[in-house]
DNA sequence: AATGAATGAGAATTCATTCAT
DNA sequence: AATGAATGAATTCTCATTCAT
């Protein structure tokens, strides 16, 4: 008697493992077994629920992707000010969620396994899009526009290989620290440009900048 | 075909291989006997010059970060003053022979295992803890003391996340444009601060800064 | 082709083909897919059942090692007086179900590979511990105590020579033959000590001899 | 420049290094590197002496066997009596050339694979006979000819249990005490009958006894 | 005579995937 | 829907044997 309901229910579950699973014992021996076991559910059943294992793998990653998406469009809704909207982007990116040590070794994994998998670098390149997206349409209104690109690839550069520390340092990671390095490093990129006010959510530009677009 | 001697030729011709086959198909795919394919042997070969599978991809990720150290080092051995010191570091790590693209991605497969592989962590933690003591002993003389804790870590982690996204764009990387934003960071972390004169390797220090030792 | 509760089915297959592939080209040869194959299993199942070949190995020996005890408790169970006890042990070793060729040889190239390996070497102290044990409680009451010892240390010794003469013997080993040898050095052991009536089962004892208990 | 003679003392070499590695190892351990080890050659050397593996293994097996023969051999020289005869062939496998434990450890290991090793069990075959032949031609004198086969064939699996129980218990086999059951076994087969003065070595026998020839 | 390099077959074991129930 | 039995390919590693030096 099927039971209703259940694909969203395992996917998740399954989905959840893979990254358990990733997390504490690397790609190479993440089994659709080990995972099954994790997730509670008996080898066989993986299939029925996703393709083959590479179809659960990118999912997992979809997923973590996805996370981290909701985590910095979150705090992009809230933010007011260019800078804001760049200090949210980074915020997401430390946010507690991420933040696990599971999830960032297994972020890690995922990495160094896209440029053997076309799937995953794709994963890769929508998600550096976005990234880019969401720095340069706040940094382009606080530097010269020749210098944004420039300062979008480190910022960005410099967030994953914080990840990176995090995901290779023992214990657990310092969200906080390694946070305060990023914006810090924001804060150089743009100088003492002060936020200007006349580009506060809601209110009207008035005045300019050079660099304005 | 010499038959006398040839443990050092072969455990080249294999820690090569070893490189070239993670970088070209992942660790997971690094399978014996495609390493021995490569490197032109038979597969039973392998286990007479290496212990076993692991003992060869602990030394080819050694000779990785051999490489590193050795480009690192002799351009520090050029270096006259803190600031240049600070540059042969980031030299180095971009320098033409560390920056194939096996050996970028191989690099990242590397790290990418290392949380689940002691050996591999040692040697992360050994490579980690020289370039630390590289740049701290180049920036303390440029930066106030309190803050070169953080921008070693800032700037260590912004060359890890350069080689990731090397690692991870398609094409060939371009060491020039990556090689330059580590450079501004490095910019803007020692501010306008010049180079001491006093400290140029050679001369008798007389001035002085307050974040001098 | 049942899919449920293979499990001892399986387990019970595997074991006695490993018996036989170790009789009939011993323990050396006695690859896991031979032993498949004798099952009429595929080799990668043998892993779904037992932990690993060793653990396979260990459950013959066990199982060997068990139907023996059984024949020998069998009768025990009948035996009423001490000569009789001692004649089940002898009975239970040369009993049909023990002596076919292929249990014999399997049993010798256990017994060789023993030294060598400790938890085959541990079933070997429970069995002789069990003989020892089930003879010395009959002997002691039909000869001196100080040399029950002795004769039970050379009855097993005997029947495992008989036995390894079976096994090394070309053709069908004739039990009665070995069983008469047996059955011989134990009356010579005991002389013409009658059973003491008064030890038989059932019976109060009254008279005595020099060495009882 | 070939060293002349070395044939001999390589052999000898290889020989006894074998027999120390089944000893040690197992049969199934026994490899010919490990043996070229033990006896301080290199591995490719072994088959400049011995045309296989195989053959080195006979070799050893026939070494070990020789050692007996001689053991006993020299013993039954001075024997003067049937029973002396008979005492000297338990005792010759009981000496202490015979029994140390890598000897026989690996006496067991070569029977064990004599089943299955056509050059073994013809060894084993002429062993067995010289055995009887020198068992029987002695106790012959002793006791009724009807007895003498199966006392023969009694006597020899109790000397081959004894041994079997030496190569299975731990620590150093008590050389002594096994002796004594086996001699003790000879006086309970020829009972109390005495050897006949008649039949001392050099004199000539005029009595006569049933059993006699 | 001797080495140790080299091969290739075969060992145990693992694993994604399929399938009967 | 779910299980766990089953397969067969692939992986690491071992080893007897051969061979250039």
């Amino acid at each position: 008697m099927p039971k209703l309901g259940m694909k969203p229910i395992r996917r998740r579950q399954l989905i959840d493992a893979t990254i358990a699973v990733i997390g504490n014992v690397g790609f190479s021996d993440a089994t659709v077994s080990r995972i099954a076991k994790r997730a509670g559910v008996s080898p066989g059943i993986v299939h029925h629920y996703f393709e083959d294992k590479h179809a659960l793998l990118e999912a997992a990653m979809r997923d973590l992707l996805e996370q981290l998406r909701t985590a910095v469009a979150g705090r992009l809704a809230l933010a007011e000010t260019p800078v804001q909207r760049a200090e949210a982007v980074i915020d997401g990116n430390f946010s507690a969620e991420q933040f696990s040590r599971e999830a960032i070794t297994a972020w890690l994994a995922f990495w160094a396994h896209a440029p053997h998998d076309p799937a995953l670098m794709k994963l890769r390149r929508i998600n550096l899009a976005r990234a880019h997206s969401n720095l340069v349409s706040a940094l382009k209104w606080v530097m010269p526009r020749a210098s944004v690109d420039d300062a979008v690839d480190g910022l960005v550069a410099l967030i994953d290989g914080l990840w990176l520390r995090a995901a290779l340092s023992g214990g657990r990671p310092d969200r906080e620290a390694l946070r305060t390095i990023a914006r810090d490093y924001l804060d150089r990129l743009i100088g003492d440009t002060p936020d200007p006010p006349s580009l506060i959510k809601g209110t009207t530009r008035t005045g300019g900048f050079a660099w304005e677009r």
